[in-house]
DNA sequence: TATATTTACGTGTACGTACCCGTCATTTAT
DNA sequence: ATAAATGACGGGTACGTACACGTAAATATA
């Protein structure tokens, strides 16, 4: 039957059953004080009893004052696509929560500008705000700001990077060593040969250790696995072409029997057009992230698989989680591990960013 | 700067400018009678420039009536194990949505029983609805009840299977042929032999098609890229174990050479089981969806991928859908693919059903 | 004892929208 | 010409909560 069912219970009818006047339970509801020992406990009590849930609309509506969230995030340039999802995500969620009140200023660093970051987050703190969303490239200066924000008692979450040492109100991410040992399987599952592993790093400066962590899950799996593959680590600090094209030469040439390469981060389109140009389809090559440059690749069979932990809903559940802390107020998982979602020529057209 | 800076432009605002009262206003925006055709360009014009966003609160607030919503899902059993999730996905939509007035009524039918379907949906047609959901596990009646519902204004969305010639609000399901695709490369992926291949389907009456559909893309992929493999499929009509174990039996009996068992549907546990009890590790396993005792089989084993498509999402999504819709208003796609998620000993204990 | 202060509440308005009801000016019917 | 019907609009209240303000009694201070 869908009758009036749920007839709504409130603060109104609180107040009637505890004798009382409304403005007497709000002020137990939000912990004011000027109520006595008394009547608050017979107001939880009746709160209590008839499973007081307040109305969110109302609540929001009624109160006045907006909420402030500053995103520190990198800038989306050529050389950092993977930071559009997550403002995307971003964007959806304050688009979302906009009636709610609540009012999202975005502050972008460069990724490859340590000071730039500092910056940013020195303009944050000297302002006042409900809550803080950032991505901690840097590792030093992270870790200041956020005991900063500790200190000021601003919620913050951390996203696609943790903070050690600080306890950030939440982090969300991915599990990196897994995603190691998922890099493992894809590229040893029923691999014949027991040949060369190549694992390369592609990137200017050293952001965050992220693609160390994968690199020791990788190597993890394989041990785990008695794999005995010989594994090479390529380091190429710059991100043009012809740098790649230089390093990769020089290790295939030392390395003849190389199987299979995975690029610990999104920059693994670089070795795909590599391999493509140089005639080397006999190599798998799996990495990360689903940017359209990589999805090309994956598409035309030069990459064999991206792995990707939806960096938008990582934004995305950014900017809710900080809404659950500051407007509902309920308890908030410290870390929230994004799935390791594992894309190929197959699954890619429905795959969800 | 995190000013004042949005100052809302509502209603009220929109009549000061036109020089009318909010009543006015409001029966242009709900487009309601009484208002002459010159004040009503003049408002809309307004509406236009100041770009107007109705405040949802407040109108959900201000709304007395509650917005109602029927749920037709199969029950969840011992043999419906899958149901459990988009369940969850429904109760956690219903509960985030609870303060916009939204009810839901749930009607769960039999999923080995045609007639309990016909029933429960004949029920809910006795009653009024803004919305329905639903599982539409049997073709001729959920067209039936599909047509009814759209006769009656009524829009509703389908999960997991799409209902044929009726058009509904929306679909939300997985893209079954290319689930056969990714079903076709995991069998295949790096399999050096051409060996025999087996589709078991495994059910008791014959619910909907997509087990078909999926064996079609599977295939469909199989033939795209040249492979040469025999398949052969086996209908199983009995989900007890000795029914399964007698037709797997006599099936790799028949096909010795068999190297890889496709299971359209969530039962690959059971086959999972019987391969462990006859020690047949070398055959390769893939099945469907991220229940338990599948989970159980993929982390010893016996299991080597697991495809599934978020069906807790699923339900979410189909509640959410019916919001925008009855709520919001906002354009609605006509069918959402979920992603085809691929689940791995590795990767299994992130993922999000 | 008179006054100041504190404690413990209640009253009332506002948030932005929905909608009932009333009013006045026209138009139409008688 | 007068009554009735209609069209076009405004006033006002309600939704459930937040909070500023007011006030009476209790207590502390002089």
């Amino acid at each position: 039957m869908a009758k009036e069912s749920t007839t709504y219970l409130g603060v109104k009818e609180i107040a009637r059953r505890a004798n009382v006047s409304i403005a007497t339970v709000d002020r137990v509801i939000h912990n004011r004080a000027g109520v006595s020992e008394k009547t608050k406990k017979k107001i939880l009590k009746i709160i209590k009893e008839i499973n007081y849930q307040p109305n969110i609309l109302a609540s929001r509506l009624a109160s006045r004052k907006n909420i402030h969230i500053a995103v520190l995030i990198p800038a989306v340039s050529e050389d950092t696509l993977f930071w559009e999802a997550p403002l995307v995500g971003i964007q959806r969620a304050a688009e979302e929560l906009r009636s709610y009140g609540i009012q999202i200023d975005y502050f972008f660093f460069e990724l490859n500008d340590r000071s730039s970051f500092s910056r940013k987050a020195e303009e944050i703190l000297q302002q006042t705000w409900d809550g803080v969303l950032l991505s901690a490239a840097f590792l030093a200066e992270s870790q200041r700001f956020a005991a900063e924000c500790q200190r000021m008692d601003i919620p913050f979450v951390s996203i696609d990077t943790d903070i050690p040492e600080v306890r950030s109100l939440s982090y969300i991410g991915p599990p990196l060593v897994q995603s190691g040992f998922v890099a493992g399987k894809l590229l040893t599952y029923r691999a014949v040969t027991s040949n060369t592993l190549l694992v390369v790093n592609i990137s200017k400066a050293i952001e965050n250790n992220n693609h160390l962590i994968i690199e020791g899950g990788f190597r993890q799996y394989l041990s785990e696995h008695k794999l005995t593959n010989k594994v090479v680590r390529v380091d190429i600090s710059e991100t043009d072409f012809t740098s790649i094209s230089l390093n990769l030469t020089k290790a295939l040439k030392q390395y003849p029997d190389t199987e299979a390469i995975l690029v610990t981060n999104s920059r693994v389109f670089s070795v795909a057009s590599y391999l493509e140009k140089t005639e080397r389809k006999d190599i798998r090559l799996v990495g990360y992230d689903f940017l359209k440059a990589n999805a090309a690749y994956l598409k035309n069979g030069m990459i064999d698989f991206l792995i990707c932990h939806q960096p938008e809903e990582q934004g995305y559940r950014g900017i809710r989680t900080l809404y659950q802390k500051l407007v509902l107020d309920t308890p908030i998982e410290r870390i929230q591990y994004m799935p390791i979602d594992i894309i190929t020529q197959e699954n890619m057209a429905f795959y969800q960013n």
